[in-house]
DNA sequence: GGGTAATAGTTGTTTTTGTAACTAACAACG
DNA sequence: CGTTGTTAGTTACAAAAACAACTATTACCC
């Protein structure tokens, strides 16, 4: 097993950024699938409308990058855990306005809290500079795709 | 749509992590999926070969933080492409230590070019010194888990 | 208007992943 | 030795994701 090659996988951008992900989401991903039951694109969904209130699949969709099928099976079943509410839209009845129920609005808050928690949890081991570096370095990694 | 909450989903970390990854990952999958239909976990295990020689699948594992059944596909999928073999060890039959053909060993090379440049290309909008932060910073949090 | 194309969302099918149970080989301890 | 436990790797089954085809509605445009 000795070195035969110079190639540093490690430090190779893809690989490293699937790499601190996984481990950036696995541990958030116990939380609310614990507390839960839900899935990454569940807690997707619901932060949005937590965030941003009504929305349609597609403003959804077009915000996280996310499939529509994938979105309309995350609706689905954030509906039937009764933290969201649909209404078609009577402008275009194709589109639905997505809205959390008082429920789907607890479990955000809580959510949020968590996530908050968790964040600042990631981010201890470095200084407030570097954490916003890092941040702002990512963001132009996830727009320039 | 307007602003309910001031939490920003796109700057917490496990969301803004995946995406970056998402991102990096989408452009250089398009790479080895159309030139040798290869799954990531594919490219992965040729990479630990290439770069580190003989190894056996646990050893794999243990580096890259893989499930053991996802390199025995892997490894069954990159031997049925004749790009690797296996032998069993003498000192434990448990083992199999895998090792590139030479046509492995020319895929890998051409991969790596590939890689090499990919990773060129993602760093290119940043300094040196800012590209070497993120590094850093996302090994810390690689790391930690 | 009437036909064609485009869009929002759903459903069905195929791949891929995750999980658990399995086989074969070795280790440890009486 | 022999029984019990552990490890390397595979296989079988369940969950999830990717992809394609579908319905319903609206937009375009001759």
């Amino acid at each position: 097993m000795a070195q035969k090659d110079d190639f540093d996988l490690q430090l190779f951008l893809p690989y490293l950024l699937a790499q601190a992900a996984e481990a950036a989401s696995a541990g958030f991903q116990r939380l609310y699938k614990q507390r839960y039951g839900m899935l990454r694109t569940e807690w997707r969904v619901l932060f949005h409308l937590g965030i941003y209130g009504e929305m349609t699949a597609r403003d959804i969709g077009a915000r996280a990058g996310l499939h529509k099928t994938k979105i309309s099976r995350a609706v689905a079943a954030l509906e039937t855990k009764r933290l969201l509410t649909r209404s078609r839209k009577t402008e275009d009845r194709r589109q639905e306005s997505l809205s959390l129920t008082p429920a789907g609005r607890a479990v955000y808050r809580d959510l949020r809290e968590i996530a908050e928690g968790y964040d600042a949890r990631l981010v201890a081991g470095l200084s407030a500079e570097e954490a916003a570096t890092l941040r702002r370095l990512l963001q132009s990694l996830a727009g320039q795709s």
